[in-house]
DNA sequence: CTATTAATTGAAGAAACATTCAACCTAAGC
DNA sequence: GCTTAGGTTGAATGTTTCTTCAATTAATAG
């Protein structure tokens, strides 16, 4: 919420015909409404989650990972990506914390899978977009 | 796809007991068919939308036109974000451009909705994220 | 036609991000 | 124990991405 309402006014002098100082109040109250109808903590969350997967290199981590539907090693998905072993490191250390992965040691080994949250999001994308834009 | 096999050799030397060249080769290749299951261009597009989405300014935007369920004018939109007037254009253009949102212009007024991309991508978001995080 | 208002555009400085290098930790192997 | 290999961490830098300011377009009002 910001900013100043006099636009907002004439906006709705112009819809409403006229208005009075508790139409442009109300009609603040219910953008307002709009927007917290989530907790802030909500959106945060959400917002943790895009930008974590908003990035080439994340992304198709993700991707290769739901696709696979199985755990694959560091060193697997290092032949998938373009990074240093150290970059890889990062990005999956990224995706953890959003919660889109999971990591596990096995030995000397160490091996990642998809979340549910992560194949839920995929799958609407993939339904969601088409190629050409 | 990327780098030194070296690793993934002795990772597979490690589950498959042995490991001739022609092992490396073929988990190279379903790797490779994991990563290109999807087509670049197609990757490249959910790239765009979920770039859109990751930033405050512009998810508030989206999630606020979404839970609205109708066209809502920019100074009403102004009311909703903490920026300029000429920031709150740059996002809805962004917007725009990932085909989270329509604008139609009215008048001397100009107003967006989102479309159903936008709400399918809200509403895996709020059914897939937990707050706690 | 001129002035005003709604909104957009481009450029520029500031802030956030991604990637790398180097140092490090841990588990196995010798 | 020492060494090697898999992987992670933190700091630094180079690149993107935001946000603003100033100028601009388009529509209405006078």
């Amino acid at each position: 919420m910001a900013q100043s309402t006099e636009r907002l006014r004439r906006y709705l002098e112009d819809e409403l015909g006229e208005c009075r100082s508790e139409d442009v109040e109300r009609r603040l109250d219910e953008l307002g409404t709009l927007e917290a109808a989530l907790g802030t903590a909500q959106v945060g969350a959400e917002l943790d989650v895009l930008s974590a997967l908003s990035n080439e290199t994340r992304y198709t981590l993700v991707r290769v990972l739901v696709g696979a539907r199985e755990e694959l090693c560091v060193c697997e998905l290092h032949a998938v990506v373009d990074v240093t072993e150290s970059g890889l490191s990062h990005a999956l250390s990224a995706l953890v914390d959003a919660g889109l992965v999971e990591g596990r040691k096995d030995g000397r080994w160490k091996k990642y899978r998809a979340t549910n949250r992560a194949v839920a999001l995929v799958t609407v994308l993939d339904g969601s977009v088409s190629p050409d834009e």
